[in-house]
DNA sequence: CGATTTTATACCTGAACGGGTATATTTCAA
DNA sequence: TTGAAATATACCCGTTCAGGTATAAAATCG
């Protein structure tokens, strides 16, 4: 699942704001919000201290088949 | 699986030196050795480049139970 | 509706990623 | 063993991430 997808799903799911995520994982407000903007350049320890919030970690997949 | 594993596995399964990764992936040299040695604040951008070569990129998997 | 909260966008800045390169160290074949 | 290739470590430095903050837009609710 996308990853930007995942996490907006999540917090609201755990009926958090945006604020409380970041403070919740000692990340920037504006970090989640890139995270959730689908911004691809950020950092992966970043991304997976959010991520283990959700009980989840980043971990290679294989692609899914395109034709 | 853990990302340095997998990079290291798949470079030796088809015989890739780090560089020959490297620039295949068109990234620096350094990049390919901090990946392999499990450095954790890579860019993730420059992850799924790499792990697209072998058909793979990162996605939220959960984490492995730990009581 | 208006007021408050939440989210989005823009700017400034320190910190650090990542490229390149030089120099060990290790691996491996002849 | 020896020499070349591959990998590891260390440094300089431009680029950019990510924090903080301010402002605007959007959403939520009484």
């Amino acid at each position: 699942m996308k990853l930007s997808k995942f996490i907006k799903q999540q917090r609201k799911d755990y009926k958090l704001t945006q604020r409380d995520l970041a403070d919740r994982a000692g990340v920037g407000l504006r970090f989640i919000r890139e995270l959730e903007a689908e911004k691809l350049t950020l950092r992966m320890d970043k991304v997976n201290i959010v991520l283990e919030l959700f009980g989840h970690q980043l971990e290679p997949r294989p692609l899914p088949k395109s034709e």
